[in-house]
DNA sequence: GCCGTTTTCGGCCCGACTGTTTTCAGTCG
């Protein structure tokens, strides 16, 4: 049983036990536990003391977790079940609705279920139960509709869409002082909920007089002094949550809603071993009402001892666990030199050679390679060996013309469902650079699959595996595939695992980028560009990287031509160390 | 249920907003 599948049971008995009135203490833990199981790099199964290594797993959950990994199943949420309708848990989906109001709706009206749920509101029946009333029952009503026809959450670029024309408006604002994207947006979160802003400024009404005026809100859902949430339709229909504080304590609040919650919580606790009290507004020494207000957030993790922790590692996995010589220093976009991936109209892309690498060359990059498909993929207009000759004419023309820039010809070749590469050595090793991929037969099963990749990675000219998992977030589960055999394989052989930027893939995904990370796999960070636009998705496939904790060493696009080609002639000839 | 520079008990982040109340409970992040 895997991890997420794990996760899922200690979350559903959470719910149960919040429905029931358990301590909410108690309940927060299993939650705790059960993220700490999504999160971990490391399947169950495998780490050697059992699960109480987690962090968050004691020995209560402990014994819970291996109940569910020996019998696949658990008594108590069995128990559990029997007592309240199964079908309530998800009811704590719809926005506005807690355990306290599904309970209550469930021991008055008899409710099990949304259906339920939804003939009792049309009947009238919510607004008289005692401390509910009309506006109540009409945002549970509002809530069921929001919870039906939106996805849970966003791909991090669409978001980003949305939440820098929100910035960018609030810059033009006169009485707006300064203004950042916080919350998981901040973190690069390949998917996030809502959008959070933090605003500076001595005027907040009118600020959000301008926001509320806004033609794209749909809804204002809450409307204060400090805060408003509005429903904006743009890009996507999302929430967006802006809090509005006094210059003095716009970066405590900045940090406050760049989270983690659990991130935060640890931060707290370290305060208080000084004595001090952490609110979104301030660090206070209760004794002698002394607010230290900061700068930037570097003062403020200065002020509580600790190394400045970049926002995309502040998720409570480790960051508290290594002083400031041992947590690493994140690649930035600087450091990148060159894209590995991208596709022209000689396949399925949109441009030419040269349009690509003029684009290139004006976002400051040293070298690309041309990458595209092979001659089996026949929807993408694949190319055949005769193709790539004449190609790597124009690519040489190309190189010819431009200056400060070196155009690489490679191919995104085709692992095909029989485990045989779309070319035979001959073709390979007459190009720069090979990529294989999976995008066939993805229903095969794991063994099958795995096989597949080992096979390519095992190939001497073959050097990268792009997007490994092929997951589509929100559209398509990865394949099966066993990434303990391919993490060991590429080890082994060599071969270069991709972060694929496209913000459907994000593949690998940070937690397995900070594992290949710790083995040793060196990473290439590409776009998978059909289209010069497409090179600018970079910065998510960066931002996923930080989030693995990679470092400029860890990315082969970080590094000058001479060392990238020297690492690939090196795996040609098995001379890797 | 978890945890420990307050260490095996007693806390566990804490403030904003809404809708119901008429001083507060519930939800959210």
């Amino acid at each position: 049983m895997d991890n997420k599948r794990v996760a899922n049971m200690v979350h559903e008995l959470a719910d149960m036990m919040e429905l029931q009135g358990e301590n909410s203490f108690k309940v927060g833990a299993y939650r705790k536990a059960a993220r700490a199981i999504e999160n971990s790099r490391v399947a169950l199964h495998e780490l050697e003391k059992g699960p109480i290594e987690l962090n968050g797993v004691g020995k209560g959950t402990a014994a819970v977790i291996q109940e569910i990994l020996d019998t696949g199943q658990l008594q108590m949420l069995q128990e559990l079940k029997a007592e309240l309708p199964p079908e309530l848990p998800p009811l704590l989906k719809i926005p506005g609705l807690g355990p306290k109001t599904v309970h209550t709706l469930y021991q008055s009206l008899g409710v099990t279920g949304l259906n339920e749920l939804e003939t009792v509101i049309e009947e009238g029946k919510v607004k008289q139960l005692p401390g509910f009333g009309p506006k109540k029952e009409k945002n549970i009503a509002e809530g069921i509709r929001k919870m039906k026809e939106r996805p849970e959450r966003y791909l991090l670029v669409d978001a980003y869409k949305v939440a820098e024309i929100i910035q960018a408006r609030l810059r033009e604002c006169p009485h707006v002082l300064r203004v950042e994207l916080g919350g998981s947006l901040r973190r690069m979160k390949e998917t996030v909920k809502d959008i959070d802003v933090v605003v500076a400024t001595e005027h907040p009404k009118e600020v959000a007089s301008v926001l509320k005026k806004m033609p794209e809100v749909a809804d204002v859902i809450n409307d204060g002094d400090r805060k408003v949430s509005l429903q904006v339709e743009m890009e996507i229909p999302i929430q967006v949550d802006v809090r509005f504080v006094l210059p003095h304590q716009f970066i405590t609040t900045l940090h406050h809603f760049t989270g983690s919650k659990e991130h935060n919580v640890r931060v707290r606790r370290r305060a208080k071993t000084f004595g001090w009290k952490v609110s979104e507004y301030g660090i206070f020494d209760p004794e002698t009402e002394e607010e230290h207000p900061f700068e930037t957030e570097k003062d403020l993790y200065d002020r509580l001892d600790l190394p400045f922790i970049a926002p995309e590692m502040r998720e409570d996995q480790g960051e508290f666990d290594r002083d400031e010589k041992d947590l690493p220093k994140l690649l930035t976009n600087e450091d990148y030199q060159g894209d590995l991936h991208m596709h022209t109209r000689w396949s399925d892309g949109t441009a030419s050679v040269k349009e690509m690498a003029l684009t290139a060359q004006k976002r400051g990059y040293r070298y690309i390679a041309i990458t595209d498909h092979s001659q089996s993929l026949k929807v993408a207009g694949g190319l055949t060996a005769e193709d790539l000759k004449k190609q790597r004419e124009e690519i040489n023309a190309v190189n010819e013309e431009l200056s400060g820039i070196t155009v690489l010809a490679g191919v995104e070749m085709d692992i095909l469902p029989n485990g045989q590469l779309d070319f035979p050595d001959e073709v390979l090793k007459e190009l720069d650079w090979v990529i294989a991929s999976v995008h066939t037969a993805f229903q095969q099963d794991e063994d099958t699959i795995t096989k597949r990749m080992l096979q390519a990675m095992e190939n001497p000219y073959v050097h990268m595996i792009a997007h490994p998992t092929g997951r589509l977030l929100n559209r398509r589960e990865p394949y099966r595939v066993d990434m303990d055999r391919v993490f060991q394989c590429a080890k082994e052989t060599g071969t270069i695992l991709e972060c694929n930027s496209n913000p459907y893939r994000l593949d690998l995904n940070d937690a397995y980028l900070r594992r290949a990370k710790e083995e040793g796999i060196t990473i290439a960070i590409n776009t998978d560009a059909h289209s010069p636009q497409g090179m600018e998705l970079i910065r998510y496939g960066i931002g996923t990287a930080r989030r693995g904790w990679l470092e400029a060493k860890d990315v082969l696009n970080t590094w000058p031509l001479e060392k990238v080609l020297s690492r690939l002639q090196a795996k040609k000839e098995g001379t890797l160390s």
